[in-house]
DNA sequence: ACCTGAACACCGTTCAAGT
DNA sequence: ACCTGAACACCGTTCAAGT
């Protein structure tokens, strides 16, 4: 994702060769730094190290470099999700649970990029097959892990989809909530999301109500 | 804070008059009809039949408008909330139901507010102070709905902010992923949205996991 | 007080032109 | 093929000037 060997120190080519991928890295390192409504794309193009209108050879326009960021994005959580599977094969509530925890730390780590994947500025609708490809598989790995689950009698048997939804829903607004500032002093400490998190997951797994038994 | 008495139907008169308040309704139906990344302060002056620079009377810049419009519709939730309690004096459980119902409403008819309202546009950190009141009285609203559901013996014995923040998390991710168009082809017809909605309410309340003698 | 036009430093995008 | 500078139609914001 962000690997680029080629600091060329030589004086710089004729031809670039890599310019898609660096255009890519400013790109991200922009947005990380101000923002979507900041980013531009002549800035990105000075930062590359290349004309303001170098960019139009390798992307359609600047929506088209931002749907790149976006479904690298998407991608992470999927390989993520892969992973998550094959470590604990055999606990698809942990499984859930660590996914969520990934979803949020992107969230923490990469906030501009998150609000990418969910957020106004892109539709899918209108997207590029590659982006919608990435959000597709990333939202059917989701699904996977929630039908490991129910495979082995854990969840409701609830469509699988509306369950993942469910999931996503609670983890993206909890994540979005934070990234952005909504929650309000008494519960925005470091330290407390954490324990945020484990209590909504908690919430996700068994509801807001008083069960019979349990008063916690 | 809109309560401009003079309605002065004169024939335009020199000054306007109530041209804070044209600004914001041309304001908003610009941001309805493109978006917040494509609403320009120059083609809402020109909207509310005004030179480009005199917005700058009524708002120290471009941010400033877009803060008072998300006000707006914070103050909106908090107006629901205080009307529900109102109607379903008893009924704690149903109060929080229909906030999270006018809350996915307003989603689906202005989109673009509720994406102010929780998205990446606005940090809560730098807003000034109007915004920053109508958002936490927003969230207190919603804490008092909380409340009155533990008083009642409904809910579990977490602290209220947390159980607002779950059913907040929920309510506004699923909004979100409605809104912009992240629900996938299966699941995301007209009438399905209000089925999914009351999964996502028995979610919230009961939990994912399959309960003893519940196998929904 | 309230509004204006000119001006400044930016944008995204197009295009003929260079290598 | 890949990159460039000039040009176009926009921005947000500032400011001296008008009434």
């Amino acid at each position: 994702m962000i690997n680029s060997g080629n600091k060329s120190i030589k004086k710089k080519a004729y031809h670039h060769g890599d310019l898609r991928h660096s255009l890519l890295v400013a790109a991200e390192s922009l947005l990380a730094r101000k923002g979507v409504a900041e980013l531009s794309l002549r800035e990105v193009a000075k930062a590359a190290g290349v004309s303001h209108t170098a960019p139009y050879r390798h992307f359609r326009d600047k929506r088209d470099l931002i749907e790149a960021l976006a479904a690298e994005g998407f991608r992470y959580l999927t390989r993520e999700s892969w992973k998550i599977e094959q470590k604990y094969p055999r606990q698809p509530e942990k499984q859930l649970i660590e996914l969520g925890w990934r979803h949020f730390y992107l969230a923490l780590e990469k906030p501009a990029i998150v609000h990418l994947l969910f957020g106004d500025v892109l539709s899918l609708k209108n997207a590029g097959k590659e982006l919608r490809e990435a959000a597709s598989e990333a939202i059917e790995s989701l699904i996977r892990i929630v039908k490991n689950g129910q495979k082995a009698g854990l969840y409701k048997k609830t469509n699988a989809r509306i369950l993942a939804l469910a999931a996503i829903s609670m983890v993206h607004g909890f994540s979005l909530l934070v990234i952005s500032g909504r929650i309000p002093p008494p519960l925005s400490g470091r330290l407390q999301v954490k324990y945020l998190g484990k209590a909504l997951a908690d919430i996700l797994l068994h509801g807001m109500l008083k069960r019979h038994g349990n008063t916690r």
